[in-house]
DNA sequence: ATAGCTGCAAAGGTTTTGCATCGCG
DNA sequence: CGCGATGCAAAACCTTTGCAGCTAT
């Protein structure tokens, strides 16, 4: 057996979790186009571009494998104010908040330490065990604050 | 003309953003209701609320209501993960996050200034114009973290 | 009288589930 | 082989919209 990458191991973490769950070609499929994916992706442009790839794999089971994924731990569900289902990985991916644009839709991730340390604070005063948290800004984008001062129109397409 | 509460003005606001818009029965009870609501409120829970005081209102136009007043700038519209659109007050509430906990499901609201100081380093360094924000951390409520220390059952009902 | 509101019912758009079939172990 | 996985199709769920009748200006 080859060494495990940080990917791998966490891959395997899935198959325990799986228990008496089997390997199959579409799992190992959607978990590996899974792992590439960057951002947030909703269920179906998720389908969709495994489709393109596997025309084989059907929508239930992405939606199913993913909804796996987030029990086993390596996938986050989340969802913004569209209500979308998305999910992100969990891992890999220690943890990130959100810039979203209101004008274009693009959310733009960043890391900042001190979220932590505010979190801390907050969860002390209300004794409250925190598990996860996400902070998301609605604002817009250098590039539509540029367009948006050139003509107040809202392009929303 | 009497002199206005806070709640009166952005009553009034409300009348203002409704422009050329009609003050009805239902309007008026809508929005009293909503404003005595203190937590963020479902459609469907909100509906069934007013339905048993006022058993003439009906859905839509609670629905179309609260959209009103979302548009207005009296609401907010907020979605947690359950796939359901809830609001709240913008406003005599100036501005809150929640603490939610992933075992009893309730949520807490919570002020903490240092969010907003937090907000603006990070919008600063993405050249993000923020409008709003939402915070939620999740995690277990006091009460819960007691129960589940005693036994390790999740009732999640 | 007229433009805007209501509310029923039906459409939309996603997420979930039922079930017969297929495939891993 | 047997039990779990798959995928089609249909059910469930919420949210939105169409429309005929109703109601404030």
């Amino acid at each position: 057996m080859k060494r495990l990458t940080a990917k791998e191991q966490q891959l395997y973490q899935y198959h325990l979790a799986q228990q008496q769950l089997k390997h199959t070609r579409q799992r190992q499929l959607i978990l590996d186009e899974f792992l590439k994916k960057e951002g947030h992706i909703g269920i179906e442009e998720f389908y969709q571009d495994l489709k393109r790839k596997y025309p084989f794999i059907g929508y239930t089971t992405v939606y199913r494998t993913l909804k796996l994924l987030a029990a086993a731990g390596l996938a986050r569900e989340i969802s913004f104010q569209d209500g979308l289902t998305r999910f992100e990985h969990s891992f890999a991916h220690p943890h990130h908040d959100h810039l979203i644009c209101l004008s274009c839709g693009k959310s733009i991730e960043f890391c900042h330490p001190g979220i932590e340390l505010l979190q801390d604070k907050i969860v002390k005063q209300y004794r409250f065990l925190p598990e996860q948290h996400k902070l998301e800004i609605y604002g817009y984008c250098k590039k539509c604050q540029m367009s948006k001062s050139k003509c107040q129109m809202k392009s929303k397409t």
